[in-house]
DNA sequence: AGGTTGACCTGTCAGC
DNA sequence: TGCTGACAGGTCAACC
């Protein structure tokens, strides 16, 4: 689910919640997809100096090590006023702090918290590492992009997903931006040329933007930390809109397979 | 080394 | 109504 703009919009939510609160308990629920990395008794009392985004993590600073928070597939970060409880149905990661609580809800557990000293230590550092360019970054050109293309032999839309190019790219904003730039998601990524890399970027830059305005978009488990949806799924131009009209053209949005994810596009506008 | 595939886990929905 | 299978926003480890 979560894509970069649900990661922001829920990293936005939680910020004012949490920065300068101390924790006093940390709770786990269930596994999820990494241990923790400490005992949640080392988190008490420590400091929120910070909530930042890299990529599809959440980054928390402490005075004590970083947290870092992925919300999977189907996670969503809940913030609430008043102190906490046991954790409810679903969820498996909660922060108890001087003014209210956080919960992480994840029903499909692919959802990680990890603790490391610092972000460029352990287990963040490795997790961090394999994360591309941010897409808003001003080292991020249309010709960086193009020269990563050409060393490719992969499809463009896998290449958008892998996120090594440029990160916070998820299933639906890749066809999305590959729609708004006139791009075959199956083309090889070796032949998307130079204007077409300049077109890429600039389409990822606006959809994930409008995605951020719209709160992300909510297909089905994503909230808001206040409990809220997004609605970005109401604005897609192609993704879930298999057999209807595309908006430019009015020929019928195609759904394939690439890589076992699904991958909507418009086989007139793109080419 | 780079590309491809399976695995992780649970809820929901379509079809029989 | 109930069962089965397919599918869902991600991404890592294991294969060729």
């Amino acid at each position: 689910m979560p894509e970069l703009p649900e990661v922001e919009v829920t990293r936005r939510g939680v910020e004012p919640l949490l920065i300068g609160q101390r924790i006093l308990a940390a709770h786990l629920g269930k596994p999820l997809r990494w241990p923790l990395g400490t005992e949640p008794k080392t988190l008490e009392q420590s400091r929120v100096l910070s909530v930042q985004r890299r990529g599809k993590y959440l980054v928390v600073g402490l005075d004590v090590g970083v947290l870092l928070i992925h919300l999977g597939m189907s996670g969503s970060l809940l913030a609430h006023t008043g102190p906490g409880g046991e954790l409810r149905a679903h969820e498996h990661f909660g922060l108890d702090l001087t003014n209210g609580h956080l919960r992480l809800h994840d029903p499909r557990r692919f959802g990680a918290v990890v603790w490391a000293p610092s972000a460029v230590e352990g287990m963040a550092a490795k997790l961090l590492g394999g994360v591309g360019p941010e897409p808003f970054s001003p080292d991020l050109t249309p010709q960086t992009l193009h020269a990563g293309f050409k060393r490719s032999a992969v499809a463009i839309k896998p290449l958008l997903l892998a996120g090594k190019l440029v990160c916070g790219v998820g299933n639906i904003y890749a066809s999305e931006a590959l729609f708004l730039a006139g791009i075959r998601p199956q083309r090889r990524a070796a032949r998307v040329s130079l204007a077409q890399a300049t077109a890429l970027l600039a389409a990822v830059r606006l959809v994930l933007s409008q995605a951020i305005e719209a709160g992300g978009s909510s297909l089905k488990d994503f909230r808001h930390s206040d409990g809220s949806s997004g609605h970005f799924q109401t604005q897609t131009r192609v993704y879930g809109r298999e057999h209807e009209a595309c908006g430019v053209c009015a020929a019928p949005i195609r759904m394939i397979r690439q890589g076992q994810r699904s991958t909507y596009f418009c086989a007139r506008c793109q080419k």
